[in-house]
DNA sequence: TTAAACTCTACTTGTTTTATAGAATTAATT
DNA sequence: AATTAATTCTATAAAACAAGTAGAGTTTAA
């Protein structure tokens, strides 16, 4: 599942996605129009903006717009920007890979093998969802 | 993510697969030759037992051994018994649905059309992942 | 009766999530 | 220079959840 942080950033992403070209949203307008608690997103703009998925102008009429073109950002990649992970278990992840500390022998690991495949499944899906193509729904 | 408790719901049940048919095993062995703490193992099987998936003999003597067939029991199934939903968001589910408290009209919620094509993807994957299959990897 | 196993309930401990508060900084306008 | 309105930063709090432990109770075979 996904945490609200993933969630009130994919729609906050898809907000601004929403506006103008070159309108700058202030993070109020984006709470209240994606029904976000206002603190909350400010965090997570902040976050969204380290992240060079948007960016932002300070001061009096400041505000935040899309950095990145609506059409690159996938849920893959916001999925792991937040919530790490995609695959099921450390083990079995291109961008978390752990050992398992449970695991004698990793290559003889029968769940691995499964969890590896559900992997290339749920990525492939997950990187075909862009901001763009959920406006188009 | 599975939770540690699915993946070790998961080695227990692949555990008792591989034994020879009939054959009843004690939580301590399977503790052990899973890499599992056996005190947390314990609860595992007891929620196995109420799920159907196992069962047990009391007792001296007593043990654990599948009750569904191993090619019955499923990823998915597994995963929605213990960690519950398989779609990203409560609204997307079908299993575990809610409707978001922070969605105004969810017929037209955008993140919703998209996170319903891939609990559809993730599903059929994981309902193609069975014990069994794990077994020969 | 005893030993060996499952069964049950409660508790603890630590981490993560979901926020909220408030001060600091930046920039435009007057 | 002062004011206003916005982002930025750090700290904190409260709740929920996960992971594991403890110990007493029950069942069955010998």
């Amino acid at each position: 599942m996904l945490s609200h942080k993933t969630k009130y950033a994919l729609k906050a992403l898809l907000f601004l996605a929403q506006q103008e070209k070159g309108y700058i949203a202030k993070t109020i307008e984006i709470a209240e129009g994606a029904t976000i608690p206002k603190k909350f997103l400010e965090q997570i703009l902040l976050e969204l903006k380290r992240g060079h998925f948007v960016s932002s102008k300070q001061g009096k009429f400041g505000g935040y717009y899309l950095l990145k073109s609506k059409n690159e950002i996938t849920l893959a990649e916001i999925h792991r920007f937040f919530d790490g992970a995609i695959a099921l278990l450390p083990c079995a992840s291109l961008n978390f890979y752990e050992p398992c500390s449970d695991c004698l022998n990793e290559s003889d690991c029968l769940l691995r093998h499964g969890l590896v495949a559900i992997r290339d499944e749920t990525l492939k899906a997950m990187e075909g969802i862009t901001i763009a193509s959920l406006e188009r729904k």
